[in-house]
DNA sequence: CGTTGAATTAATAGAGCTATTAAACATACT
DNA sequence: AGTATGTTTAATAGCTCTATTAATTCAACG
């Protein structure tokens, strides 16, 4: 029995696989173009992870827990008042964006693709989700009654925030094109964005 | 010569071809499946529209025009006070978002395929865009003075409207999936979202 | 009724893709 | 050195897709 001290190649293809996928989606991307692009073999790839499909999902579960754990940290935030807990969670939500623009497209036109995939792995994520919500929920509440935030969900607060800034990173490609912007000005807007939406939300919900 | 009389296998062709384009995308739709959809042989929709690529930009930028060309309708709004004016245009995009909430993924999606028919058709918006950016700009600016609204550019407040109307729809299948909502759920929501995304914009620029 | 041009179909070339299989290669161990 | 085990490659079967071509059907018209 040998111990894998070089699982170099099975990584390679899994990390090519993922920028592919990302980049082109799963239709777009042929098993031979992965090879390809890596200077390996086609039938490597089979030979570690047996189907194409197979490689995608393995991938396709890891992005959506990547993304859906990460929604929200909530470290160190509860000294803080409620305005300014929802003003990190804005921002480090942009952060966790921006550093993963592609992983929203990702998951929508998969779940176009195979709506099972999801609906598998949704539960794995109910319980973390649920208890973050109820957690928020409960500042939320306090702060209505005390009349400082207008009547809302704790729901629609959060699929705002999550809505607003995922599509930022889904629009501006399109948008950036439309209106002739190079890199720097997108990294302009970008910032200028996360402002805005701090601003946007926080004002939005005042009562 | 003969009158085109009875053009339905045309028509049928490119309804049905845009159809499947819309809910499964350039890549996932083959011109057989389409012909099978139709009953009608696959030589047929190239003898039409000689090859997928050509048909799928014709329906692209039929799809791209009625988006861009109708991203606000801006009729009988002149006597409008600004943030009644703002209110419908959040109101009558949501609207036409929401009987076309397949364009979006379409356009974003084959962006990313093909920037080339963007940048082509971004010349033919322009100036419509443009303009109807000053219009508004004009009586933004005014209430900025009036210290009614706070400070925002006009490109911020509109690119902030399409993106939270369009996040809706692009969203909500996967969330309704997550929640496990049914479809009477989902008009609910709809209909809460649209007030919300008013009254959100609305306070969210409020100075 | 026969001709003409358009619409439709059948057949197929040519390409690319996924997946499998058997062979070659590499490496560690005895 | 020789064997065993894991890795990589070459070759290919089988499928589906796009696009073309030639043949067939259809409809109108003189």
């Amino acid at each position: 029995m040998e111990v894998k001290n070089n699982p170099t190649m099975e990584i390679v293809i899994l990390e090519t696989a993922e920028r592919l996928f990302l980049e082109k989606g799963f239709a777009m991307t042929s098993t031979t173009e992965i090879a390809k692009e890596i200077g390996c073999n086609q039938a490597l790839i089979h030979y570690y992870y047996r189907t194409k499909e197979n490689l995608f999902n393995i991938i396709f579960e890891k992005k959506f827990k990547q993304f859906f754990q990460n929604i929200f940290i909530l470290e160190n935030l509860d000294q803080l008042a409620f305005l300014d807990k929802l003003k990190h969670i804005i921002e480090a939500h942009f952060d966790m964006v921006r550093q993963n623009p592609r992983i929203p497209l990702l998951i929508v036109t998969e779940f176009s693709r195979n709506p099972e995939m999801v609906a598998t792995l949704k539960e794995k994520l109910q319980g973390v989700v649920t208890s973050l919500f109820e957690s928020l929920n409960t500042d939320l509440q306090a702060e209505i009654a005390a009349g400082r935030v207008r009547q809302i969900t704790i729901i629609d607060l959060i699929f705002t925030v999550i809505s607003i800034n995922i599509s930022l990173f889904l629009l501006l490609p399109v948008a950036a094109e439309i209106m002739t912007m190079d890199e720097k000005q997108k990294e302009f807007v970008i910032n200028r964005r996360r402002d805005e939406h701090v601003k946007l939300i926080l004002n939005g919900i005042r009562s």
